[in-house]
DNA sequence: AGATTATCTACCGACAATATCAGTAAATATGCT
DNA sequence: GCTATATTTACTGATATAAGTAATAGATAATCC
């Protein structure tokens, strides 16, 4: 099959490698299922660490920092190791952390305990040298040495005696340097070194003991590296990434860095003499380092400047904010109006009022509990338990920040939760916990001024990623950046939940406590003014279908303020688009903000996922999703001005227009009946207005909140060239991080975006953005030309669009997508009106959305020809419809009723319409239900207003019946697909891992709690876990959490542990299976469309389903996107999946007590051959009992009680033999079934059958992606 | 029709069943008119008996016609917490109700409604409890008679004030007041001062450590009629609860 | 073994009841030789 | 001095809360004898 003229074809090597690629050998990572809770042991450890070990690790760090209180930190540091727990979290960047703080404390202490803390420096370096620990010395741990011994050692100027460790002189440092291919060159440009003289010793130190152990290239690397640091920095270094790699020609040939395997950079060598040291220009380590990072990265760093603006812009939210605060503040003084109620009104005042006072409140109080937990940990004994210490967690920020902080996370959350004029307290502490943490760690980020990556690993140009050269080559870059990365970053521990609420409580408390308004009313009773002083906030509780919840609520005197001017002093810089491109993906938490954690994946509360990715990314299974991810960070965004200045103009006139909601309500209060006293009726009536008005009050206002944050970060960034870092969901679908503005965002957000670069139209992109103008204006069903007819037809309102936008027709106004609309107006209108339409180089993204994305992936997966003709997989002439075909089925359906004379049909008949079906149809790919196909219709059937209110909902009832019935026909493979999934899924998550079966009945139930559930209920702990054809693992988060109650100063609250491992929720793992799967490979297709939208040389965007990128390369990416999906779906996904359950799931058995429900019967039943099935099922299980070497199989295991091994043998035996003959006998089947397990693997049911639609056929469909 | 509909009375009325009954002025007689019901075993029958009581103070439903007396079947359970005097631990909203607005007083000694299955349907499934709803289902039954008094000290239009506060205050129950009364509203500990007045005579002052749940009648309505006089009382009593959005 | 009864109810993306009390386990004080 | 016992304290789990079961009630997996 070929593709129409029009669509280039890409060259086909890349289709081979691609092909090839997703055709390679699986590499799975393998992981055992977490233990139930009360079975958790000493070795589980190694994979998910407890909370209290997570808290004592934060604690140390916190302990560390600044030196705050380092004897504390060793001592939990020790107890840490020696109990080998979390050692998983005890990363090296610690164990250099503690050599950096105990030669500080050398220095820093005047007492006589230089010595002690310098032994115990040695000692642990010893300890690392030998690596029992798991950890091995780096250039920040031979850089730290170095200077110690530099600065204490018998050549110095104050040279320490050390007896009870071996000292290491700069020749035995080196050694161990070669020993682990450690670049010297890279010890002396550590961050360890704080001032060019000091590096220049360290060369020195480090040269001398070259020449003496006869090392002629470590002396030439070392002089090189004092050479680059006297280069002058790179004329041409804003010259934007067109040019590759390095500046200097010379250089970049005569220094070559040499990668081994994994990554680590052994050598530095040089064919050419060392380079003359050049006298004039002094040596600069800070010029040293930023040479050193273009080798190591193997690209160009980001020039000073700008990243000296992202730096700036990530790191001065609180900064900007406390200035603008305190401007308007001294605003209100220099005025000098004592006039309290002028001075009551301003919100900004009165936060900075809040926050001078609360300021002073942090310190004080933290004093107290600092004192009060010194006395504390002194009566405590070691080894009982404790909570974590506070104190040591408060002063890792300056009080000043805590407290701006704390005001600016409360103002923010404003009208979260459903709550009027406040917020729940949970919520409240959790973020302002959260906040603090991240400003730490964004801190320690920021620390440490290293040169960062800037070109894609990716890039254009490069080998091919998909053939196994191009795809270890990018491993190799990828590791050999994240390890030069990691190393110059300072490490920092995950606070838990716990120590997140009580951090956030304490400073929360200490707030509600200091901030205080005058609130100014008229007595309702004298008429006349009283003037108050009130607390700003205060704490209470609102009930929720008779639950308690707590919320903290603000002073009415605030929440009116609040409702008139939204504040954007609360935007975060995780919230804004980036400056510069963002870092690429060097590992799974590594990439995106230069100056903030981020990580690659998005977590559910499940250990498990974050555990997954990290083996996956260490073991470099994750390339492509990186490289991928990395593509669609990297893509330029500008904003629309044009379209900005519209909707600035729409904002400031606070009238609803175009989806925008008016700032003030344009209904009225709903009034009191005046009958509301006696009549209850009427009074529910009234409630019930007065709270949907309220509702919808509160919902505009969050919209114009959230509009605000939008217009004020578009204007922000007015004229420059922005970038949204991505990561991805747990399913692998990509997301941009910035959560306000941004293309994934609505009309709004699309509206005020456009790719960075503008591209020439050419014939067919001019073609292109009439259809993309008639697709947004909701013109969408027809053929492409009819689309393009669409247009011309529409010309005048075009153009009246583009050019009058507000004072003309409105026509854009109309369109589904308004504001996407108008821009689209604007640039066809340019476009048109230039001289030369065709080379019009036009910056506005074109979508092209598959038609049903999830059917189409199911219409492939099962080759379902009938399927696929309905979500356009196969060619045709217009566009097919699915709604209409389905509404359509329906429709007939209800004429034959009529004829019955059907009371329902004789409502319904003529009234079916695309539209009340189509959310339906839409949903069915993620499993809706009946019950939720009905509200859906029911909903639309209200809607319509021409079927009596009461009668709607039975009238769904019998709709949604036939429509599900309907879509179950039409489709029929996906239907069987998302059967055989979620079967598939039902049964992994019963299964048990063999080890923990035997291990669970032969130890005794632990402490003969009484437990109410069966212990093979306790042992279901395996998620569904699979590997997208992308190499990503995705792991099912659904367990049943269990929440307790903790207590903070203001209240209990109800949060999680996320480390207590919990059984699965077996009904929600088996219902979103088939969505979560086609997702991951939904996003599986996007990646490697980014990917070869990437290597020949095309802008993308997506959202989802929706590919992005200019009108001119409409065309080819088009057919890359067919490519790419029939490369997809060539691999035979489904048996790729099938083969990884069975081996994944290979020693886990089912018990068949959980095989008992009418569903797991039916479900064999409504197979094509249902009779066999069960014969089958029953066969296993005599299969099963007979093989002898399938011991535990056969284990019997009470339903109701654990029982001893030996009762189990015993039991077992006689019945093993038995059955033989009489298998036949259904009672005695049956009888079998319950309280034994089978293999996993042996119940599988079979693929369903593939059908004969051939996905190459795509080639030829315009329709497939439009 | 069911008792729970307010449209079933207002019907009741339309088609004339009423018609026969003399309205009686508040401090008149009792009218002739009797409510009897047989609350149902679940939570539409405390959320009935809750919903009768507060007609009481603004003379709506069927006290329209004057203090309509109301006699009423229940389970233990829901009597218990109905009839809890001051310090018993299942002191609550409807009992402080139930108190300030009618006599309430046993009809039936509960004796006489047992054993369960000789006077009631359904019959427990099986004697062994059960869970929730149906573990009620065979529990002692209690019957009451309730008749509104002459002097409310629930004024007309205050029970949203008394609902208020009290659905506030229980939250915390065993809290001293000084510390719940923050969260009624910013700055309410102020009321405080009139609960504790010089003014007031010694025993009918209420002592900041006193808890919601030890509170009396006449301790609920000194701190109501504070809350009434607060110039900085809030302003919506009725929309207080938390909702949850939907899409 | 079979009826009864709690539990859902569309995926992801932004989360989340709480005060109180009774009973128990652990820790401390008291008692005893 | 040291264990046995009494008393206090800390911890865990259960329960009530509000109130037109949020606007809605049918299928189904789980649970009881």
């Amino acid at each position: 099959m070929e593709y129409p003229p029009f669509m280039p074809s890409s060259s086909s090597s890349i289709h081979n490698d691609m092909h090839g690629f997703l055709r390679r050998p699986a590499q799975y990572t393998i992981l055992p299922a977490p233990l139930p809770a009360d079975a958790a042991d000493e070795a589980h450890q190694h994979l998910f660490t407890d909370s209290p070990t997570q808290d004592r690790i934060a604690v140390m760090d916190a302990c560390l920092h600044d030196l705050h209180d380092v004897p504390r930190a060793k001592e939990i540091f020790e107890l840490l190791r020696e109990s080998m727990r979390g050692d998983q979290l005890l990363d090296v960047r610690l164990y250099n952390h503690f050599l950096q703080a105990f030669y500080e404390m050398a220095t820093r202490k005047e007492s006589s305990n230089h010595a002690h803390w310098l032994e115990e420096a040695w000692i642990l370096y010893n300890e690392m040298e030998t690596g029992r620990e798991g950890v091995q010395p780096t250039a920040n741990t031979y850089a730290i040495m170095l200077r110690m011994w530099l600065r204490f050692g018998p050549d110095s100027e104050s040279p320490v005696q050390i007896s009870a460790a071996k000292v290491h002189d700069p020749m035995s440092l080196l050694r161990s340097m070669i020993g682990r291919a450690v670049a010297p060159a890279l010890v002396v440009a550590d961050r360890a070194f704080t001032t060019s003289e000091e590096a220049t010793e360290a060369i020195k130190a480090l040269s001398r003991a070259a020449v003496q152990m006869s090392l002629p290239s470590i002396v030439n690397e070392l002089g090189l590296a004092d050479s680059l640091g006297r280069q002058v920095d790179d004329p041409l270094e804003d010259v934007p990434e067109a040019i590759p790699v390095m500046k200097t020609k010379d250089l970049s040939a005569a220094v070559e860095a040499r990668r081994n395997e994994d990554g680590t950079v052994s050598q530095f060598t040089t064919d050419e003499p060392a380079p003359r040291l050049d006298g004039d220009i002094p040596f600069n380590l800070e010029t040293l380092r930023r040479h050193l990072g273009q080798v190591i990265l193997a690209r160009r760093v980001l020039s000073e400047d700008l990243v000296l603006r992202q730096r700036l812009l990530e790191e001065s939210v609180y900064n900007v904010a406390v200035e603008r605060l305190k401007h308007q503040a001294e605003l209100f003084d220099q005025l000098g109006l004592p006039n309290k109620s002028l001075h009551s009104t301003d919100l900004r005042t009165w936060m900075w009022h809040w926050h001078v006072k609360l300021q002073a409140r942090i310190e004080a109080e933290l004093a107290n509990l600092e004192v009060e937990e010194r006395v504390i940990a002194r009566l405590k004994r070691k080894g009982s338990k404790e909570d974590p210490q506070l104190s040591p967690f408060l002063k890792l920020l300056k009080p000043e920040k805590l407290s701006l902080i704390t005001v600016l996370e409360l103002m923010h959350l404003h009208g979260s939760g459903g709550v009027q004029d406040g917020m729940k307290t949970a919520r409240a502490l959790l973020a302002v916990g959260r906040a603090v943490e991240g400003e730490h760690k964004a801190e320690m980020c920021k620390k440490n001024n290293i040169s960062v990556p800037n070109a894609n690993p990716a890039r254009s140009g490069d080998q091919n990623v998909f053939t196994n050269l191009g795809y270890r080559d990018l491993h190799a870059r990828r590791v050999t950046a994240r390890k030069y990365m990691e190393d110059s970053e300072e490490w920092t521990s995950d606070w838990s939940q716990l120590v997140r609420v009580k951090i956030g409580s304490f400073l929360v408390d200490c707030l509600m406590d200091v901030a205080t308004v005058q609130r100014s009313i008229k007595d309702p009773r004298t008429g006349e003014k009283l003037t108050e002083e009130q607390p700003a906030f205060f704490h209470s509780y609102e009930y929720q279908r008779g639950h308690k919840l707590g919320v903290i609520k603000f002073n009415p005197a605030v929440a009116e303020r609040m409702s008139k001017e939204p504040l954007a002093e609360t935007l975060h810089p995780r919230h804004l688009p980036m400056l510069v491109k963002p870092k690429p993906w060097l590992s799974y938490n590594n990439g995106g903000y230069l100056y903030n954690r981020t990580w690659a994946m998005r977590f559910k509360e499940s250990r498990e996922q974050e555990l997954y990715l990290r083996h996956a990314s260490d073991a470099g299974r994750l390339e492509l999703v990186f490289a991928g991810l990395d593509v669609l960070s990297s893509t330029p965004w500008q904003i629309n001005r044009s379209v900005f200045d519209v909707v600035l103009k729409v904002w400031n006139s606070g009238e609803r227009f175009a989806k925008i909601p008016p700032a003030v309500p344009d209904e009225p209060e709903p009034e009191r009946p005046p009958n509301m006293d006696f009549d209850n009726k009427a009074k529910m009536v009234y409630l019930e207005r007065q709270k949907s008005w309220m509702q919808t009050k509160a919902a505009n206002h969050s919209d114009r909140c959230s509009i605000n944050y939008k217009v004020e970060i578009a204007r922000a960034f007015l004229g420059d060239t922005i970038y949204l870092p991505h990561n991805v969901d747990f399913r692998g679908r990509a997301y941009p991080i910035p959560p306000h503005l941004s293309h994934i965002g609505d009309d709004l957000s699309r509206g005020l975006l456009l790719f960075g670069e503008a591209k020439p139209l050419g014939a067919r992109g001019l073609r292109w953005l009439k259809i993309h103008l008639a697709n947004l204006a909701g013109y969408d069903k027809a053929s492409f030309d009819e689309r393009v007819e669409f247009v011309h037809e529409h010309l005048d309102d075009i153009y009246d669009s583009a050019e009058r936008p507000l004072e003309g027709g409105r026509w854009w106004t109309k369109a589904d997508d308004p504001w996407q609309c108008l821009a689209t107006c604007i640039e066809l209108k340019a476009a048109l009106t230039s001289p030369e339409p065709e080379a019009y180089e036009c910056a506005l993204p074109v979508h092209q959305d598959g038609t049903c994305n999830g059917l189409q992936h199911y219409a492939a997966l099962g080759g379902d020809a009938v399927g696929a003709a309905q979500v356009n997989l196969a060619a045709a002439d217009r566009p097919s419809d699915v709604y209409t075909y389905v509404a359509k089925m329906v429709e007939d359906q209800i004429q034959r009723d009529l004829k019955e004379d059907h009371p329902f049909a004789k409502l319904l008949a003529g009234k079916i319409s695309r539209k009340v079906v189509k959310q339906t149809v839409m949903t069915t790919v993620y499993g809706v239900t009946f019950v939720g196909a009905r509200d859906q219709i029911e909903r639309q059937l209200k809607d319509r207003g021409d079927v009596p209110i009461e009668q709607c909902w039975l009238a769904a009832s019998y709709l949604a019946k036939k429509v599900l019935a309907s879509i179950g026909d039409l489709f029929k493979g996906a239907k069987e697909i998302q059967t055989w999934l979620n079967t598939c899924a039902r049964l992994v998550a019963k299964a048990i891992p063999q080890d923990r079966l035997v291990q669970s009945m032969t130890e005794p139930p632990p402490k003969a709690k009484r437990s109410n559930q069966p212990r093979w209920k306790k042992e279901q702990m395996t998620s569904v876990v699979w590997t997208t054809p992308l190499g990503l693992p995705i792991v099912q988060p659904y367990r049943s959490i269990k929440r307790k109650q903790v207590m903070t100063a203001l209240q209990t609250v109800f949060i999680s542990d996320p480390n207590i491992p919990s059984t699965v929720n077996a009904q929600k793992q088996a219902s979103a299976f088939p969505p979560n799967f086609i997702h991951s490979l939904d996003a599986t297709h996007m990646m490697l469309t980014a990917l070869e939208c990437r290597s020949q040389g095309l802008t993308f965007a997506s959202v989802h389903d929706s590919y992005w990128t200019h009108a001119g390369s409409i065309d080819q990416m088009n057919a890359i996107i067919r490519d790419t999906f029939i490369a997809l779906h060539s691999s035979d996904v489904l048996s790729a999946l099938a083969q990884e359950f069975r081996e994944r799931y290979a020693d886990y058995k089912v018990p068949l007590v959980s095989l008992q429900g009418p569903a797991m019967k039916k479900l064999n039943l409504e197979g094509a051959a249902a009779p066999e099935d069960i014969q089958a099922l029953k066969e296993i299980v005599s299969d099963e009992v007979e093989k002898p070497e399938e011991e535990e199989a056969s284990l019997v295991l009470d339903a109701e009680d654990d029982l001893e091994l030996e009762e189990l043998e015993e039991e077992v035996k006689p019945k093993k033999r038995k059955p033989k003959k009489s298998a036949k006998s259904k009672e005695d089947v049956e009888q079998r079934l319950a309280g034994k397990f089978v293999n996993l693997v042996d119940i599988l049911p079979a693929l369903p059958e593939k059908g004969k639609f051939d996905v190459k056929a795509i080639k030829e469909s315009q329709y497939f992606f439009s | 029709m069911s008792g729970h509909s307010w449209d079933t009375y207002s019907q009741m009325e339309e088609t004339g069943i009423l018609k026969d009954v003399e309205s009686q002025p508040w401090d008149g007689p009792v009218p002739n008119l009797h409510f009897v019901s047989h609350l149902p075993v679940s939570v539409k029958g405390e959320q009935l008996v809750a919903q009768l009581f507060r007609c009481i103070p603004e003379r709506s439903w069927l006290f329209q016609y004057g203090r309509v007396p109301m006699s009423i079947i229940l389970t233990d359970y829901v009597w218990s917490r109905l009839s809890a005097p001051p310090r018993d631990s299942r002191r609550c909203k409807l009992a402080v109700i139930s108190e300030a607005t009618a006599d309430v007083k046993p009809a039936i000694d509960p004796a006489e409604l047992a054993p369960y299955a000789d006077y009631f349907h359904p019959v427990p499934v099986v004697a062994g409890v059960h869970k929730s709803v149906s573990k009620r289902i065979g529990q002692p039954m209690h019957a009451f008679t309730a008749i509104p008094y002459e002097e409310q000290v629930i004024q007309r239009g205050d029970t949203e004030k008394w609902d208020f506060c009290l659905r506030r205050l229980f939250v915390l129950k065993n809290t001293p007041l000084k510390a719940a009364l923050n969260s009624l509203a910013p700055g309410a500990t102020s009321l405080m001062k009139d609960l504790t007045d010089a003014r007031i005579p010694m025993e009918e002052r209420v002592k900041p450590t006193k808890s919601p749940r030890d509170l009396t009648l006449a301790d609920w309505t000194l701190l109501l009629r504070a809350f009434n006089n607060w110039p900085f009382r809030p302003e919506d009593l009725m929309i207080t609860d938390a909702f949850k959005e939907e899409d």
